[in-house]
DNA sequence: TGCAAAATCCAAAGCGTTTTGGAAAATGAT
DNA sequence: ATCATTTTCCAAAACGCTTTGGATTTTGCA
């Protein structure tokens, strides 16, 4: 408990209204008495308190992120740190606060439900979701502005929300795959009952569509994505009496699992048997030093973060403005992980 | 904006007070009216309004983390969602709110002030303590509850902490390897600025003199801990005239590195070359299936989050009682990638 | 100089709670 | 039936800020 205001503003001989006005900016105040309110704020280390801000005001220049806790599998997903850090970084830039709550998936509605009722929060951001998701509307319905990290397929009414562009990023993968003559691309995907998941995976059946073949189910696999996870899916995936030659992989732990088992079954990576992977660029996971270490369809989750956390704030600002949207695109960056497929010319020179 | 209590007042004919007595279990109210008003608030979906509520009580109910990221580095520790995530369950459970901050490491002295200056929290926890951290000094002259994860050599003050004992944790491992027969064994640690990689460095060292030997400096390397660190620091070990026989990695994600390059250089882990790691027990990272894939001292992050949150609480609640303190073993867990050193037959059976 | 307009300041109300200090009603003892 | 207690409730103040609606002073212009 710092300074407040009214103790300032007797230390100035003035009133609490006017030292209000001169600190936010208001134009009815002299601008010396403004300098000097200012100054002496400085001085004092003077912060108004939050929370009677927000009582006065309204707004509590805070969002909410609800993390939930899935009881059954217990992870923590690895892109939530980054996207949070990219957040974060825009809130503060903003002045605002980032308020999280942590519950076990079984009380995540309420907790979106308690978040607004307490007047905690001026906005939030929706994490993971899955096909169908219910917080879309609970949100809605609520009338808080929110921005989903990535979408809801079957969700009809419009929502602001920012993704990448996981079909486009896993079609254009496979077709690179393709044209270095690979046949049998065999798919580690996350959970499909996530909605990135499913739409990676409709991105990968499409390119194999259009190149006249047809997916073989044994060559899809999906879980959480572990390295643990990603070593037992090529593992058993290699030991099929047709083993593919590429390998899909949406996300840099399960990409790293591929190559241990690859290794343990003497095939080399780039040369036997070709890997490209998702790579959310995680700062504490990067691709290799010069030359990247996969093949892969990369973009930033931090930024994604970053500019998630601007949306939200601007439809607090601008309450009018509708659903806000972005589909951001990944790159495709060549690292030692693809080449031919062993025992067939590339159709055609892989473009870009 | 959910109900209000004043609302709520008037719909049952009571006043404020009564209502708000009922709801908070004040003995001065019939248990047929309080019942009643319970029922009421439940129908309505009522949560007090938290920024009222703390400005009357002058408790916020919220805990403060401040994150840095560094401009330079900008690695978001990969402990921190796991930690972080095991705060949030014990928040969640006590009803208390938790306010992240991010910020560049530049600001950091400044976003713990403001938040404390703000009257945004009610106690804090302390992320990533380097040696003679100054944020210790910092909160307690600012008089705010807070504990830190970890400790802070240098630091002679009293304060509260929960850390895990590092020390005693590499010793251990390090004489597990000597037990093996091992002779030379390289650290691969964090940066030694964090406090717990100083530790981990001491104990590693202490092992080695007690066994007699002098350490090699070329053996220790330090940096940011990730996949590609231990992948170069491997690498360059191995290709030293005496390379070492086994390593000691201070994260699994380092682990995997080293495990690549092991691999390269065409070593088997757990025959030609021993690795022991410290694992985190990370959600995502999982340490094997079955049998760990890596011989490891384990200690979760995440129940280090839920006790460091509790002991924060349990400051707020009895406020007098000092420091608080928590020093949490690490378990050595025996996995695949240890053996005996090569050429040279163990002095002795590993106890344990 | 005089007067309207602009500039500068302030008192008081209000935001949604909790809490203090009673008041009114019910109860118990005599 | 009376008085002292205890129950049960309420009015009003307080938390620290913003904001409305004036009041006072200064400025601009004729």
């Amino acid at each position: 408990m710092g300074v407040t205001l009214k103790e300032l503003a007797a230390s100035l001989n003035l009133s609490p209204t006017t030292v209000s006005r001169a600190l936010n900016g208001y134009p009815e105040v002299n601008a010396k008495t403004r300098k000097r309110v200012r100054d002496a704020a400085e001085r004092a280390n003077y912060h108004p308190n939050t929370r009677a801000r927000s009582l006065a005001t309204g707004r509590t220049h805070a969002i909410g992120h609800v993390i939930a806790l899935s009881d059954s599998h217990e992870i923590v997903n690895p892109v939530f740190a980054d996207f949070i850090a990219g957040a974060g970084e825009a809130y503060s830039r903003a002045g605002y606060e980032m308020v999280l709550s942590m519950v076990p998936d079984s009380d995540e509605a309420q907790a979106y439900r308690d978040m607004i009722a307490r007047g905690a929060v001026d906005g939030m951001i929706v994490h993971g979701p899955k096909l169908n998701d219910p917080r879309i509307a609970l949100l809605t319905q609520l009338g808080v502005p929110f921005v989903v990290h990535g979408r809801s397929s079957g969700v009809d009414a419009p929502y602001s929300w920012l993704d990448i562009n996981n079909n486009r990023s896993f079609r254009r993968a496979t077709e690179f795959l393709l044209q270095l003559g690979h046949r049998r691309i065999a798919l580690v995907n996350g959970l499909e009952n996530m909605d990135f998941a499913m739409r990676r995976r409709n991105g990968y059946l499409q390119a194999l569509h259009e190149a006249g073949l047809t997916p073989d189910p044994a060559l899809m696999r999906q879980a959480e994505m572990t390295e643990v996870f990603g070593h037992s899916a090529a593992t058993e995936l290699m030991r099929l009496p047709d083993p593919p030659t590429a390998f899909l992989s949406s996300s840099m732990l399960v990409a790293y699992g591929l190559r241990r088992a690859l290794v343990d079954q003497g095939c080399r990576m780039g040369r036997d048997v070709s890997v490209i992977t998702h790579d959310d660029d995680l700062s504490y996971l990067p691709n290799g030093r010069d030359v990247p270490l996969f093949t892969a369809t990369r973009s930033s989750v931090r930024d994604a973060g970053r500019k998630a956390a601007e949306m939200v704030l601007s439809l607090i600002s601008a309450p009018g403005q509708g659903p806000l949207t972005c589909l951001m695109e990944t790159t495709l960056i060549v690292g030692e992980s693809t080449g031919p497929a062993p025992g067939s010319r590339p159709r055609d020179t892989a473009r870009q």
